[in-house]
DNA sequence: CAAGAGATCATCT
DNA sequence: GATGATCTCTTGA
């Protein structure tokens, strides 16, 4: 089943466990795709200085303070595309980033999106996942419980999980070392050990 | 293999 | 005007 509104009013840390060995869900007019997420980071709210929420409210962070369950997706580096599901209460800006998924349906299309036809090279990083995934600023904001993206429970126990700092968030002080950033164990399909 | 640079642009100062 | 929740390619050992 979709995974209801419920889920992502969780803590963000919890949301970010409980979405290991969950399967995300892209609905798209040239094919379908879906990957089993094995990677995630959580971004916990406006103290955390690697979450973008904690430079205040504006346009480009306004989707975190809405409803959880929904998608929070922004531009970086000039090139890539994130992908972050919203969580927790409406005016509490927090959200969970998609960091790695394993390519399970819609290879083919994967492929061609990455230019690459190694299955461990589709999706095993935020930016690779957004082009394997055909996702952008477009769908910023969209509801996770509609039928454009989403993330499905098929009621499997949560995956065997490590925890590391998150990657690439240097600049936030004491938050950086904090173990936010959730892998599945054994998996080769992880951006990174 | 590990390390480093470069690509490129939306967002906020 | 600076910088970033990244990726890829090149370099050198």
């Amino acid at each position: 089943m979709k995974l209801p509104r419920s889920f992502y009013e969780q803590t963000t840390i919890e949301v970010a466990k409980q979405l290991l060995g969950k399967y995300l869900v892209r609905k798209h007019p040239e094919g379908n795709a879906v990957g089993r997420i094995v990677e995630t980071e959580a971004y916990v709210g406006p103290q955390d200085l690697a979450c973008h929420a904690s430079k205040g409210r504006t346009a480009r962070t306004e989707v975190m303070f809405g409803p959880a369950g929904r998608a929070y997706v922004y531009f970086i580096y000039g090139f890539y595309n994130m992908l972050n599901l919203v969580t927790e209460a409406r005016n509490y800006p927090a959200a969970v980033l998609i960091r790695a998924v394993e390519p399970m349906d819609g290879i083919e299309l994967m492929k061609e999106r990455r230019k690459s036809s190694v299955l461990r090279n589709l999706a095993s990083g935020p930016g690779k996942l957004c082009q394997a995934f055909s996702v952008d600023r477009t769908l910023n904001g969209a509801d996770l419980s509609g039928n454009v993206l989403y993330v499905e429970d098929l009621g499997e126990p949560v995956p065997k999980f490590r925890a590391t700092p998150r990657i690439g968030v240097d600049y936030a002080g004491k938050w950086k070392a904090k173990p936010y950033r959730f892998l599945v164990r054994g998996s080769e399909f992880v951006s990174k050990l």
